[in-house]
DNA sequence: AACTATTTATAAGA
DNA sequence: TTCTTATAAATAGTT
């Protein structure tokens, strides 16, 4: 159409290369209306120029609609033809199913990692958004487990401590008392009578008992120690995020 | 084109409709490729029929990567014109500048609450993802910090307990070593000499100072009882999510 | 941008 | 669907 043949390859002539593209670019937009209005079709055109600037033409222009419309249709189209079931040559076949497997798995992987996401549609995006938003709320929660048992171990250590204290100040009041009593009593014992005094060795077994507390918490504290070391590395775990 | 003048309207007959898209779809694909060749363009053709079957042409048969610059062109175009001033008639601009503000940030909030996403061009969406992220990032980050502390804050408390407890066993052990020692110079001076001795009063400023340890470790209790009042609300934010 | 000689697209018919 | 053909439309080269 025109007063020469026109040949399929790029037009070099800078300048008719610019005005051909205006008047066909009208041209094409025309005619994608009119086969959407004659045929009721819904059509979707996106021309980006030689030097990048972007023409458009949409059926109702919504174009946004149209190209999801797209996605969804493509993305099902691939599912579909993936489940191709062909036995002509079992063994090529299976081998293709294999490699195919390979190859699948190992785009998996490089998504998973974060890379290559250009490939992916909209559908795959949100489906490996969802999956490695999962695994991070599994990750998390169990991070959360460990902080949260660690926090109530060292709670309880906490109470068997306070209880110790308490038990070896009550333990130290005591001794206090008896000693009081004890000067007291040699005071009133020196002024009165020279003999020695069975009552002394009663002390003896308090004594003892003091010992065992004393052991007791040098195991505590060891198994402090052990807890700190086990606690380090989750603490990394978790503020490193 | 053809043998009658078409009118701009949808063909009711449905078989010529049928025909008629058949053949202007192959022309539209045929002149969507001319241009690109020609003009050096890249041309994204989207058409779905009457019946919803897809036909797409695209240069160099990269529909996806023609879609993407699309969404990233059409991004930016938006962000421009949204810059617009125009102040012909002031106030209504303003207003209406207002009203679509309004909307705008109505709508980010329904974005940001999860819904409504259909409307989103991937663009927009990676970048909700972002912010979100980011956001979930920030409280987790803050989270961690809340743990960190508390979490310091209770070994600190153990290590003071740890040393209190090493004090009071130390003075535990002096205690059992001078009452040891008295009753030994007692048995020695029962048998020697009957004087009321000095010495037995020593022991009076010993006993105030472990007054004062008694004193101190019951404030450290109370404060460690304040500090698990504070850690609840902690521990519910935390192992919630 | 407008003109026009040609080519191209396609409606209708087979 | 596909082919044919008459005719409408598109457009290359020119002004």
């Amino acid at each position: 159409m025109g007063r020469g043949r026109v040949q399929l390859k790029r037009i070099e002539n800078k300048i008719n290369r610019q005005v051909t593209f205006s008047k066909r670019r009208g041209g094409l937009v025309k005619k994608a209306h009119e086969i959407s209005v004659l045929c009721d079709a819904e059509v979707a055109l996106i021309v980006f120029s030689n030097r990048g600037k972007l023409f458009e033409y949409s059926t109702d222009s919504c174009m946004e609609k149209i190209l999801e419309r797209y996605e969804r249709y493509s993305y099902a189209e691939r599912q579909l033809s993936s489940h191709d079931t062909d036995s002509q040559a079992h063994w090529t076949f299976e081998y293709a199913k294999l490699k195919s497997k390979v190859e699948l798995l190992q785009a998996n992987h490089r998504h998973y990692m974060g890379q290559e996401l250009g490939t992916l549609s909209m559908k795959e995006l949100q489906s490996l958004e969802q999956q490695l938003d999962i695994a991070l709320k599994h990750i998390r929660s169990r991070k959360n487990q460990v902080i949260h048992e660690s926090i109530s171990d060292l709670q309880k250590k906490e109470k068997v401590m306070q209880e110790q204290n308490n038990i070896i100040a009550k333990k130290i009041k005591e001794r206090e008392k008896d000693i009081a009593e004890e000067m007291q009593w040699q005071t009133q014992n020196q002024q009165s009578s020279h003999e020695p005094d069975s009552s002394t060795f009663l002390l003896s077994p308090t004594l003892a008992s003091l010992n065992i507390g004393g052991t007791y918490q040098g195991d505590v504290s060891g198994e402090v120690r052990t807890s700190e070391l086990a606690l380090y590395p989750c603490h990394l775990g978790c503020f490193e995020t």
